[in-house]
RNA sequence: GGGCCCGUAGCUUAGCUAGGUUAUAGCGCACGGCUGAUAACCGUGAGGUCACGCGUCCGAAUCGCGUCGGGCCCA
């Protein structure tokens, strides 16, 4: 006799390997409960000490290749639900593969760069801005990075682990790896080579406290209040006549070197008066005048002149501030025409070349001077003038409304709440400033992006040729350069005396150019790193880093440690198989495309299938301040990681978004304890009958297989036929919704419940042992099918029905093969046929509810009437039906054809009014009392003649309808192919045998109370208070005394009761009692 | 303001690509059943303007247009 596996595993907590390794050659029982906590335990202590990871990626090596690039989560320090659902799909995806024969690649990865860790380092140390980091020390804050990094990334891996995604956690690519480095180099070497890599002023989003461009991606949108002041700018040539300028940045203006209009705009000259006398004439967009007068506080005003867009261009004027900025005046200002100019405001547009990208490009296309009076850390320069230099140009805005006040130049002044950008990491408000950046020519590439996209698979499909298109036609050139310390160094060097350029691809090209060893590429060892220039002068690093979305951009390339290795990237690139969420199509989608055609022109992956986001329950985004935020961890604690997977993989479509609720998590839970019930369900008697693996073949009972158990082989199969089309296009809701629906319906409702009394039988009859092969038959291909989904769970089951009988088999369920559907099993007919079995028997449950029959009590007979037309079925089911309806016999009647009904006639009144006059009401209430033999008898003499004598009265078939109504001692149900009729006439021995199953309930609930094994024997009394009742009981004595093992059974009336437990019930009104005592 | 996706019962959701009887299921709720898987399980019932409006069609949850709400991305 085995000891219960979680007994066992209770008891030896200290033990070196799991129990489930010891039990060779049986299986094992298992009680209670399903406990994730204990499976899941159990599992990892198995796997860890079994190395099974490593031996099931190396059993399939030389198999086809599935080469996988993980999309690097950053080291935050914390995965959250979003990112466990990914690593699930990820790994239910590579452990499907790898199950199918490939040799999936399955190394993830870590984006460990960046200014989120730099903010991180910064806040630790109380750090302002960049100076305070110099006077640290730039060696000992990049170390200070690294190490935050790589305990983050450790803290990540556990948590990942948890999850029991299986990837190589040993050896993941990181970011900051000499080796990974090399790869971005080696990618900004192919981009120089290919006339792809430029340096060039650019008006760039800059974060002044960081000192830093940022990617638009970088930049964070919310509501801020600024001021809003529309201007006069003076026209030159002409007095106290002005154009008016809408901004709500007034630190821009001592930058302002023109004004824009819209071409094909009308604008007006018009004489504005004020209250008090005051008379400006001012120039605007003809339709916006009403407002721009109201927002000036003007009183009347009249049109003195029309101008064209053309016209405005003639226009000069002066700078507002021309007195306070030295520079202004050496600049024209001139009138252009541009696009983007709206009709809102002033319908002219304040151009500051130096601070916005439409005002970068317009100046550009105008030769315009591009003026930039703003230093890198948001104060103006010297070239502001000595009123507004080493002022902070958010905190100016102020002074420069007064300033234009004071010269009369400020037409209004109020707020407005708009979207402002925001650096993401230390939220900051942006700035727009023209610097001197470098630049990947994206741009160019666009129409070669475009058709690699649509080579890519993707799902779904309107990820790729609608959304990730979409952003590739809008795709602009690359800024790659940021002024910070913690990232990948820019391997440009540069002559400082012939301005000669050198592009470094690897660590050993730096070393044999430079002549020195660089152990680490990281800044600032690499900055003192010289090269000398054939002009004889020194080379000196660009001091930039790389932006951080270049790091990650080059991974399918980097993971296999290219260009220090070849091999494997000739033997793998391109990937296989991508899987992000939705937010990266102007993410990684787009960056590793962008760095793989600067590289190679090509895409880097094949197939990407999009992800939804993680939301909570209401559809809202999971944040801190609102506080639902929900963690994996909490999830596992409470259920396990098996459950959180079934959950996020079964919610939705992977690419809608989830909406993460407990109660869903719950109802998984559910499911997973059903399926642990129906695992343990066989196995007491499976022990006790010494099942064994020569019991366990399927083949060796073909004979004795039951309907039934073909019919359950057939699901499975089924199963395995949903869950590989399902894969195909990625469904993978689909796939668990196929799992749960299997094991609720099929096996654990259906198939467990008929197969039962099977399992009682006490010898080795051929039915129980066929029972017990189809359904290990079944758990196994099951427990397979279920090892990507949920891992540990069906590794446990694996572990005790396979190895346990089996020790030559696969150590683990992960190194089975997948299950192949086996077409010779598949029965559809049967399937179907069993689905009308299962709708009947739900249909005589509902009719006899509708009778209040109980199942306990057997009837004797269920009509199946299927609806015209309608061909039932139901060949070698009859049996299962009437097992699972409790019935003695089954009818199917012919199509359309209904079992005898009672008529019933329904007077109708229009019709008998006028032909009997003063005795309609007689008729009416005669025919009313007609009964259902009389109402037949009428409707043949209505067929026959139309005529008929009815209680006396003759009529006519228009004074009559009929009702068909099934006897009383029929109750029915429809199902979705007709009607059933259950017959719930009550005979002495149906009424005996319903007795006799209230009173065998009723001990089998002493034997559970006294906690009695299976096979122990027991001695009864009992005592009836019904002569009656008595009687009927008695004769089916040997039957209940052998249901219940008794070896001894006293019945009587009145009689005294004895035994250990002793116990009165009621049933329906009828008083028993019950004594049990072990024999 | 633009692009893409989503909106079906109190909640979560199937169906929508290829329009066709009475729109799916689970949770919750109410009632009932079962009891050798049992602190489990099963059945029945109530519960719906398929977000809203217009259109195409013999017929629309499904196709088209518009509006509203949510998500992601962009401006």
């Amino acid at each position: 006799m085995h000891v219960p596996c979680t007994q066992n595993l209770n008891s030896s907590l200290a033990d070196e390997s799991p129990c489930f390794s010891e039990d060779i050659g049986v299986i094992s029982e298992v009680e209670g409960q399903y406990k994730a906590q204990d499976v899941e335990k159990q599992v990892r202590e198995f796997w860890q000490s079994t190395d099974a990871y490593n031996k099931v990626r190396a059993r399939r090596k030389g198999g086809k290749k599935f080469y996988f690039v993980d999309g690097p989560p950053y080291t935050t320090g914390n995965i959250h639900m979003g990112t466990a659902w990914n690593k699930v799909i990820k790994d239910s995806i590579l452990r499907y593969r790898s199950m199918n024969g490939f040799h999936v690649k399955d190394t993830p990865g870590w984006d460990m760069h960046g200014l989120p860790i730099e903010v991180k380092v910064e806040e630790s140390f109380g750090f302002k801005n960049k100076k305070d980091i110099e006077e640290y020390g730039v060696a000992k804050f990049i170390d200070r990075c690294k190490e935050f990094a790589l305990r983050q990334k450790d803290d990540m891996t556990n948590q990942f682990k948890a999850l029991g995604a299986w990837m190589d956690w040993n050896d993941p690519y990181m970011t900051l790896k000499n080796e990974y480095i090399e790869a971005a180099w080696w990618a900004l070497k192919r981009a120089n080579e290919r006339g792809l890599l430029e340096k060039g002023l650019r008006v760039v989003n800059w974060c002044p406290r960081c000192e830093t461009a940022i990617a638009d991606a970088e930049v964070e949108y919310w509501d801020e209040t600024d001021s809003s002041i529309y201007v006069k700018f003076p026209i030159d040539g002409e007095t106290n006549t002005y154009i008016v300028i809408w901004t709500t940045t007034p630190w821009t203006i001592p930058a302002n070197v023109g004004v824009a209009v819209n071409p094909t705009f009308e604008y007006s000259k018009i004489q504005a008066m004020k209250d008090d006398g005051h008379v400006d004439i001012l120039i605007m967009a003809s339709d916006l005048v009403e407002s721009v007068l109201r927002e000036g506080r003007y009183k009347d005003y009249e049109v003195v002149g029309k101008l064209s867009a053309e016209e405005m261009k003639e226009l000069r004027y002066k700078h507002p501030l021309v007195d306070l900025v030295p520079r202004q005046s050496r600049i024209q200002h001139g009138v252009y025409t541009a696009d983007f100019v709206t009709a809102e405001n002033t319908g002219c547009v304040h151009i500051a070349p130096g601070h916005g990208l439409e005002d970068f490009e317009l100046g550009m296309d105008n030769q315009m001077d591009i003026f930039c009076p703003v230093g890198e850390n948001g104060r103006y320069t010297d070239e502001a003038g000595g009123k507004y230099e080493g002022k902070y140009v958010k905190e100016a805005d102020g002074e420069v409304i007064l300033d234009l006040a004071e010269r009369g130049l400020l037409l209004a002044n109020g707020r407005i709440t708009h979207r402002y950008g925001h650096c993401w990491r230390c939220k900051t408000p942006i700035i727009y400033i023209a610097t001197s950046q470098w630049f990947l020519k994206i741009s160019d590439l666009r129409q070669q992006m475009l058709d690699e996209v649509a080579k890519i698979n993707w799902y779904p499909e309107w990820a790729g040729s609608a959304r990730f298109s979409d952003w590739i036609s809008g795709a602009r050139d690359w800024c790659i350069s940021r002024q910070r310390y913690w990232g990948i160094p820019l391997p440009i060097w540069t002559c400082n005396v012939c301005g000669r350029k050198e592009v470094i691809g690897t660590q050993a090209e730096l070393e044999e150019k430079s002549g020195v060893k660089v152990p680490d590429l990281h800044r600032p060892e690499v900055d003192n790193v010289l090269i000398d220039c054939p002009c004889g002068g020194k080379m000196k690093r660009s001091p930039d880093v790389f932006d951080v979305w270049f790091d990650s951009a080059v991974a399918s390339w980097a993971t296999l440690h290219f260009p220090r290795v070849k091999d494997a990237f000739d033997e793998w690139w391109p990937a296989d198989f991508i899987t992000e969420g939705h937010d990266q199509t102007r993410g990684w989608f787009y960056s590793q495309l962008g760095a793989s055609m600067v590289s190679f022109g090509s895409a880097p992956y094949k197939s990407v299938l999009m992800h939804g986001f993680t939301l909570d329950e209401q559809g809202r985004k999971m944040s801190k301040s609102v506080g639902n935020v929900v963690n994996p961890g909490e999830v596992i604690d409470k259920f396990g990681a098996d459950t959180l997977r079934l959950y996020v993989l079964g919610a939705n479509a992977p690419w809608e978004d989830l909406h993460f609720g407990w109660e869903a998590v719950q109802n998984v839970h559910r499911v997973l304890n059903i399926f642990w019930n129906a695992y343990r369900f066989p196995l007491p008697y499976m022990v006790l009958d010494n099942f064994d693996a020569s019991k366990a073949d399927l083949s060796k009972y073909k004979d004795s297989l039951r309907s039934e158990d073909r019919w359950i082989l057939s699901r499975v199969n089924s199963l395995v036929e949903e869950v590989n089309k399902s894969m195909e296009s990625y469904e993978l809701q689909r796939i668990v919704r196929a799992i749960n629906e299997f094991v609720l319906e099929d096996l654990s409702r259906w198939y467990i419940q008929l197969v039962r009394p099977r399992a009682w039988i006490e010898q080795d009859d051929p039915d129980k042992l066929a029972a017990y092969a189809t359904i290990y038959e079944v758990m196994v291909t099951l427990c397979k099918v279920t090892a990507p989904f949920i891992p540990f769970l069906s590794e446990m089951i694996y572990q005790n029905l396979v190895r346990g009988l089996t020790p030559s088999a696969s150590e683990s369920v992960h190194m089975c093969d997948w299950p192949k559907a086996s077409q010779a099993l598949i029965d559809k007919e049967l399937e179907k046929s069993m689905a009308l079995v299962r709708e009947i028997s739900e249909a005589a449950s509902n009719a006899r509810q509708k009778a209040g029959r109980k199942l306990r009590w057997p009837v004797s007979e269920i009509i199946v009437a299927p609806a015209a037309g309608v061909e039932v079925n139901l060949e070698g089911l009859l049996n299962v039906l009437k097992r699972q309806t409790n019935s003695k016999g089954i009818t199917v009647l012919a199509s359309g054809e209904k079992p005898p009904m009672n008529l019933e006639i329904i007077p109708v009144p229009k019709a008998i009014g006028p032909a009997f006059k003063g005795d309609a009401g007689k008729v009416i209430g005669a025919l009313k009392g007609v009964n259902p033999v009389e109402a037949a008898e009428i409707k043949e003499q209505l067929d026959a003649s139309g005529k008929a004598q009815a209680k006396g009265f003759e009529i006519t078939g228009y004074m009559v309808t009929f009702k068909e109504t099934p006897p009383e001692n029929l109750s029915s149900a429809n199902f979705s192919q007709g009607t059933i009729y259950i017959n719930t006439t009550l005979t002495p021995e149906l009424e005996a045998e319903g007795y006799s199953r209230e009173v065998i309930r009723r001990i089998q609930d002493m034997r559970k109370e006294m906690d009695l094994n299976v096979e122990d024997q027991i001695k009864v009394g009992i005592s009836v208070d019904r002569e009656n009742v008595l009687k009927l009981l008695q004769g089916l004595k040997d039957y209940i005394a052998n249901e219940v093992r008794a070896s001894s059974l006293d019945m009587g009336k009145d009689g005294v009761i004895q035994g250990k437990l002793i116990k009165e019930w009621t049933i329906e009104d009828l008083k028993v009692k019950i004594g049990v005592e072990t024999a």
